[in-house]
DNA sequence: CAAAAGACGATATAACATAACATTCTACGC
DNA sequence: GCGTAGAATGTTATGTTATATCGTCTTTTG
């Protein structure tokens, strides 16, 4: 029923698994975009905007703001990153080859760490929900919950 | 199983409602922490901090936003208002009286107006991921899914 | 009344995000 | 290869959301 979700995936394979998804999509992988997904990747846990920004400095400084933001603005649309509106930050899709994402974000209040739980309960629940009050779900569904991690339960 | 929900509701009902939970509570509806929820209450769909920052001028001007948000910080805390992360504005909680708010909010794309809709299969579904992913779910768990409502759809 | 806790005012700044326009790069038809 | 159109990026500036900090005033409590 439900999925079973790996996290830390090799970076690597992510970045192939990405360009792949971008190739067969006619999407341009371009450098600052695979830029920005490496650093998320290799976060593993979400990110802000900033720290990627800062993160993307090295030679004389780091760019503007609008580079970093149009790249994730790329990397949302195509299903690669998702952005969690609850801590404005930014994680990795742990599979981003299949086009839904139905489950729950489960973020946990102690060390920040989300995990994208796939539950077909939760999505079909959400979903007749929305029916039952007359509202037709966008895409992009993926709500957010808070809690306490199992890690960060046993201490 | 799902709730009816009436939004619009009576702005002096929603005030004398607000004023009994805090009696009740122990906790103090000053006259800054009323005029902020009577603002969100009369406003009837979700307003950014600022936007009530700015409602609140009349005489020489504005308050600081501390105010506000210190106003907003209270009120969530006692389940008045809910934030929603999504758009970063807050709104009046339609039923305040009771402790659960379990369900989840269906946010227009077109309007921005937000339906605090009830839903017992939900809140379970949600629950139940989460204790299988080995979360404890925390107090204020309100998911938010975007959608068109049916006003905006036939209109 | 005195002490303690809570609420509020005021200033400054941090953190998050986008608008607008110039420039460079890439793909594509010729 | 060359010209062109569209996509991507650079650059500057600004808009939006939220918090830190400290001083003062008010309410509660003993
Ligand atoms: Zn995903
Ligand atoms: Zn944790
Ligand atoms: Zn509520
Ligand atoms: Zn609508």
């Amino acid at each position: 029923m439900s999925d079973h979700n790996h996290m830390h995936a090799d970076p690597e394979a992510a970045l192939a698994r990405a360009e792949r998804v971008c190739r067969e999509r006619g999407a341009r992988f371009t450098s600052q975009r695979r830029r920005v997904y490496e650093l998320i990747v290799c976060a593993g846990e979400p990110v802000t905007a900033y720290e990627l920004l800062h993160r993307m400095g090295g030679d004389g400084g780091h760019p503007a703001p609008p580079t970093v933001y149009r790249a994730l603005d790329f990397l949302q649309a195509h299903g690669l990153v998702h952005r969690l509106a609850s801590q404005s930050r930014f994680v990795a899709c742990d599979h981003p080859e299949t086009g839904a994402h139905g489950g729950v974000f489960l973020v946990c209040d102690r060390c920040g760490r989300a995990l994208e739980w796939q539950d077909e309960r939760v999505a079909r629940a959400v979903a007749r929900s929305a029916r039952e009050a007359g509202f037709e779900l966008g895409d992009e569904v993926l709500p957010e919950v808070e809690g306490t991690c199992g890690d960060c339960r046993r201490g």
